[in-house]
DNA sequence: CTTTTTTTTCATGAATTTTTCATTTTTGTT
DNA sequence: AACAAAAATGAAAAATTCATGAAAAAAAAG
């Protein structure tokens, strides 16, 4: 499940920016301009981390995150141009998860929520795209360290599903359910074969890593990036 | 229990500094100026959360950081003089809980460290669960006193059966029961063989305590927590 | 209908895990 | 203290499990 983020930021500019950055980096996500809405919203929608401007027209950020605090424990990073060291102190003080100034670059704070959503939501945290690899679905395509792959149907449902979750291990059976339309049954180390497959095309772009794990006796899992 | 906080960091005015600072904040800290000792300096202590200097004399930050993350689930926080935006994303993305630029703020730090433990440990203490064993069921993962354990098949079956009722005492019958699929009958000493493995895998961990309870004619328990 | 690609099956050898077994150590009881 | 039963231990044997290469079988493309 794609982790959700509520962007609340009234500088449309910067909004853009972070959606912008978030969603190729493979997040859902969603802006809103004023903090007064945000309750209802969250009271509505699934929200799995917030990114709070402080410098909102309609009420203190500080006070907003005590506002959520109260009833939701879901993780909180404050943006601001207010660069005091006494701010960030405060601001880290009253529950925020990560502290984040203006001029801000935009991959940074992509990469700090994923951070925090790692502790806050372990593997689910992962947005599509981990290990290297990135799922374009539209084109049902997989690049991995920047190559486009080349592969079957089966290769690539198998390879999606082990993305979608890194580092979860998966039995031959379970990945027989998830990667295949019908219950085929049959399992004669056909998934083995196209581990192999899919090694050898990973092998292509990066001779030296196989970020494929073998559990012995139980089966198979992507490694998680270190 | 005091959380206990590595500083790793060869420049002493440094080090001293965040020493102080954690300190005057409730901390228990400890300094190491290299990066190599640090594993072994993890096997034997007690190590709630790491602060890492990238630029150590004798290892890369990444790597150490790397290495660590293979054996320990706990946070690490790098600190670094290198301000670049491509060095602070590889930082967060390797598996970094925070990325704090030097010059900084040792309150702030001190801020962000309990801002990072609030997540891993909880509103207080260690996140474990009986007797220091906390099982990933989606990793297919047992960790022990913060340490991951690599374990065979059964080697997991067995522990996982004894950390989900820990106390109880289970026969060598009944453990074949639990952990073996099939009914497999046979039963000449091959679950001692099977504990013998394990105890020696957690006393590699912890040297000094066996959690496994021999019960003489009947069979095994785990030691509940106190 | 033929050719190509993909999927599945199978056999082999290597590596690891599981089991067995003989021996030593521990434990509880007389 | 001595004894017997049970468990720990170490090592060897047996059995799994997996990677690999290659050959059928099936599906897709031309």
């Amino acid at each position: 499940m794609t982790p959700v983020i509520l962007i609340i930021e009234d500088e449309p500019a910067i909004a853009d920016t972070i959606q912008y950055a978030l969603e190729t980096d493979g997040f859902e996500t969603q802006i809103l301009s004023l903090g007064r809405p945000v309750l209802e919203r969250l009271a509505e929608n699934r929200c799995d981390l917030i990114i709070l401007d402080i410098g909102l027209p309609d009420i203190n950020g500080m006070e907003l995150c005590k506002l959520i605090r109260a009833q939701y424990t879901l993780p909180i990073i404050f943006l601001t141009a207010r660069a005091d060291e006494v701010d960030r102190v405060v601001g880290l003080e009253i529950g925020a998860d990560d502290y984040v100034v203006k001029p801000f670059s935009p991959r940074e704070l992509s990469a700090r929520v994923r951070a925090v959503l790692r502790r806050t939501m372990g593997p689910a945290g992962h947005p599509a795209g981990a290990s290297g690899f990135i799922i374009d679905t539209a084109r049902h395509r997989i690049t991995y360290c920047g190559r486009i792959l080349d592969l079957s149907k089966y290769e690539f449902n198998l390879l999606e599903t082990f993305i979608r979750r890194p580092g979860q291990v998966f039995s031959r059976d379970h990945l027989m359910a998830l990667a295949w339309e019908d219950p085929c049954c049959s399992m004669d180390r056909t998934v083995d074969a196209h581990i192999k497959n899919i090694r050898a095309k990973l092998k292509a772009v990066s001779p030296d890593t196989d970020p494929i794990i073998t559990h012995r006796g139980v089966g198979y899992s992507l490694k998680e990036d270190l």
